[in-house]
Order: C-alpha cells, then structure tokens, then sequence
DNA sequence: GTGAATTCCAACCCAAACGTTGGAGTTGGA
DNA sequence: TCCAACTCCAACGTTTGGGTTGGAATTCAC
C-alpha cells in the first residue's frame, strides 16, 4: 500500500476536531485520536507536535471556519438582521463541533487566542456591517454595533452553551428547534427595529 | 487536635469547586483538590465517592444556587426586565466559578442533570413571573414567556461564556464592563417593551 | 538497481493520577 | 477505664496516557 502523508494528516485532523470536541482538551487522549483516525499514535506527535500544540492547531483551523462562517455584507433593516440570527442558529446546529470548540475556548480564557488577527478581521467585517446599515438609519443604532452583533449572535449561541438550562426553563412547553428559532428571529428583529 | 468532619468536608467541596471550575472535569485532579484544601486525598473518596461522584455533588450543590439566584417576585414593565438583566450579568462576575461549571455541564450534555426537579422548579418560577407581566400587559407578549427569559438570560451571560469572542468583536473600541451591562440593559429593555 | 530519506507502526518508558490500605490518633459511651 | 467507632494520613498498587524509540516498509533521486 501507497503511503499518503496528506490524507493521514488530514484524518487525523478530522479526528482531532471530533475527539476534542466531544470530550474537551483535559478529557480527549491522543491514543483516541489515532485510534478514531487508524493511525498510529506516533503520527500525530511528528506531524503536529504534542498535544497542547495539536489542540491550538485545531482551534486555529476550525474557529477561523466558525468566524468566517455565515456571510453577512449588507443589511436592509431588521428583517435581514433576524435573517442572520437564524442562520447562524443553522449555523451552530449544522456544525455542533464548532460550537463546542468555541465554548471550550471560552472556558480556556486565554489571553490570546489561536489566530486572533484572522478572527479578528472577520467579525470586524460584522460588525461593519451592521454599522453601514445604522448609519443609513435602517436599523437601530441606540447600541454600539459591536454590542448589537455580539448580542445577536448570543441570542443564537445561548441555546447551544447551556442546552440544559433551555431544557429546564422550557419545562411546561417544550422547546423545539423550530420554536427556538422563531423566537430568537422575532428577538433579534427587535433589537435590530428602529425606533418608530 | 480535634476532628471536625463538618469543616473538613466544607473546606474540601469548596475547594472542589474552585479547581473543577477553573479546570474543568477532565482536568482537575483529585490530588490538587485535596491539596488545596490542606487535607488528605482519602477523605475525598470516603466522603463523596470516586471523582465522577465528586463532581455531580459540586454540580447539584452549586448549580441550585445558579437557578436560585437573582430573585425576581414582579416584572412591573421593561425597566424592571432590563434590571434584572443587569443584576443577572453582576451575578455572573460576582461568581464566575458558578458561571463556568454551568457552562461545563451544558458541553458535559448529559441527559439529565443533577437536581434537574429542583431546578426545574427554580426555573419555572422566573418564567411565571415573566407571564404574569405580560398577562398584565406590563411588558410584551409577542414571545412566549420562557423565549423570552431564556434570552435574557443569553444576553446576560453570553458575555462570560465566550469572552474571547467579546474581545474580538470590540477590538476596535473595547467594551468596559460597565459598557457591556448598559447595551445588555437597553437589549433587554427592547425586547420586553410592549408594542406601541 | 541502490542508497538516502520518508512514512509508518508495535512496543516501550515513565510520570501522573486514580483509588486503596494499614495503622495511628481521637472520641464517646458502657 | 477500656473498647468500638470514627477521623485522618503516609505510603502503596495499578492503570492510564503522554511521549519516544527502533526498525520495517516504501519512495525517490541518481
């Protein structure tokens, strides 16, 4: 059988995403990862170093994805803005992973995080977004546009960070990702409504 | 020396909290959490079981306290919304370590959650008060009552569960504490104002 | 075709961490 | 006062898992 570095990487890579993930840095074991891949455990430390290195390097690749994910270049009033709620809320639910990575990062709290420049530059991208459109007063510019953006983007994340607590708060009448989503598309397209 | 088992298990369930939420399950270690807390490994494992055990207790123990938090009898219009919203997301920088363990539980994904009845009930009761003041017209109607709780609380606390995130959306003019309570404040106040 | 470089893996080393045990000190009741 | 029960700890056994090594299979340049 051929050798092929590029599609062990790669699995490995896959491997990895899903294993820390699933488990977080403290609870994933490198044997895991290789095992997953079917590849042995030595590979992953010449191709990516040792394991704080290989999670950085995960984090790095996937959560520019996450930055990046869902474009947004213009928005022409709030319904475009409960529009974007939604499909980051598809977003999140297409990709689990990613959102876990996320929230692991979070809980990390580094005071730098892998590839902050890149990721920097994609959410400035937002976030100009949603300042053009206050400025052309088709949306509500009584919040800061990065505090409008972040807080949309929380309306739709919160159901992924603590499924529990919707779980509970939901009780008496169940939430279902439909509901979820039409409540957080009428949310956000109130924060986003201009004043009358 | 006299024993005192009473302190001896306060000292080390404090202890467990602080190392659980700063480093999560998989990377806490019995041994540190004994360490802290200036006792012997053992007393854990007579005490509170294996670390699984361990850390259910510390998520049933401290995590009512969560739910329980921030009391809220009356909603009398959106002020008193966007107060609480206010007083949720102090509540979360008082006690950043509850904050963490509730965000480690919902990556955790368990199907049921310690104490879930009991904080179920705590829930419920936050969610009541908010349909009260909607039957009262006290504040809007156009979401059901747990949405609309549930997403205060995402405003509140998305801020602590992806700070890097935060970071990079207010690279350009960063947010201050004070900065990100008054837009959660103004958010929430919008999403509770009744329709004109 | 031959040898140097590369890809891969089984087996290994060892430190860390889970969980236990044997025994010493302490208490309280008969 | 004596002993049964309890609190505590130092030291230990064992497993898990991070990271390495020696060597076999494969590729490629010449």
């Amino acid at each position: 059988m051929a050798w092929n570095t590029a599609e062990t990487k790669r699995r490995l890579k896959e491997s990895a995403v899903a294993e820390f993930a699933a488990h977080g840095p403290g609870g994933t074991t490198m044997e895991r990862i290789a095992r997953r891949a079917g590849v042995n455990k030595e590979r992953l430390y010449t191709y990516f170093g040792d394991k704080s290195q290989l999670f950085a390097t995960v984090l790095a690749d996937e959560l520019n994805k996450v930055a990046a994910a869902v474009p947004l270049e213009h928005l022409d009033g709030p319904e475009a803005v409960a529009a974007y709620a939604a499909a980051v809320y598809d977003y999140h639910a297409e990709h689990p992973e990613l959102t876990r990575l996320l929230l692991w990062e979070g809980l990390l709290d580094l005071p730098e995080v892998p590839d902050e420049e890149t990721r920097t530059d994609y959410y400035r991208t937002k976030v100009a977004a949603f300042a053009r459109a206050q400025r052309a007063n088709l949306i509500s510019d009584d919040l800061p546009a990065a505090d409008l953006a972040f807080l949309i983007l929380a309306l739709a994340g919160w159901w992924y960070a603590v499924p529990q607590m919707a779980r509970m708060m939901h009780a008496d009448e169940p939430a279902t990702p439909d509901t979820a989503r039409a409540g957080l598309m009428r949310a956000a397209m109130k924060l986003a409504a201009p004043k009358a």
